[in-house]
DNA sequence: TACGATCTTCGTTGAAGGTCGAAGAGTCGT
DNA sequence: ACGACTCTTCGACCTTCAACGAAGATCGTA
């Protein structure tokens, strides 16, 4: 199992993240993208989504849907890779996520 | 029916409604605070909420929900009166702002 | 060890957002 | 006409946020 920057990301446990935090998250467009896009192809690694921002702005966005609860990052050699954590939302905040990722837009 | 500062008042076609809109909207506490309000007890007045916030903050929150299509106003005397636009809301978004509602936050 | 690849952090910039008080506009009642 | 009431707009302030480039950290590989 990967460890190694592992240890410096922090996840929030999913009681202790707010509606608030959720929903900003994914107010954002490139945000939905990258959360849709890991809905339809599974777990990624960051620099694999082709998205037109800088790399610097894109770890931004991690942190943002990491802040939130949305996703769950682990190491794997020099790549980090991305993960929903779909259950534990669907958990906190029942039919949210869903809801908003069925939504066009 | 009422008439006065109605025609000065802008309200949104539902269909050009963005999620971005109503997600930055739904993101604010106070916000879903007066949306909840008019679920549970229907049409109210701008005054009549005892929200903890200035009368011109107040106003701010009703523009946003008003471009966000969330909510309607009319004038009745020199009140404002709010009403959800519900109907259409989950027409153009099915499901979404009552999932918001429901998950506690 | 040295290099390239990947991602984060830092510093900055510009735009957007929430808040307030003061002032303005519209409405009702006297 | 006057004043009271309700709400909006304006200007100011502060915070948050998306975006970038540059620099730093970590890892695999030559």
């Amino acid at each position: 199992m990967p460890v190694g920057r592992w240890a410096s990301v922090h996840h929030p446990e999913i009681a202790e993240v707010e509606l608030d935090d959720v929903l900003r998250a994914l107010a954002d467009p490139t945000r939905r993208t990258i959360v849709r896009m890991l809905l339809a192809d599974g777990d990624r690694a960051c620099g694999t989504f082709g998205l037109p921002v800088a790399a610097s702005t894109l770890s931004h966005h991690f942190r943002a849907l990491r802040r939130a609860g949305i996703l769950r990052q682990y190491d794997d050699g020099r790549q980090r890779m991305n993960t929903l954590r779909l259950d534990e939302l669907d958990t906190r905040f029942p039919g949210l996520v869903s809801t908003v990722l069925a939504t066009p837009g």
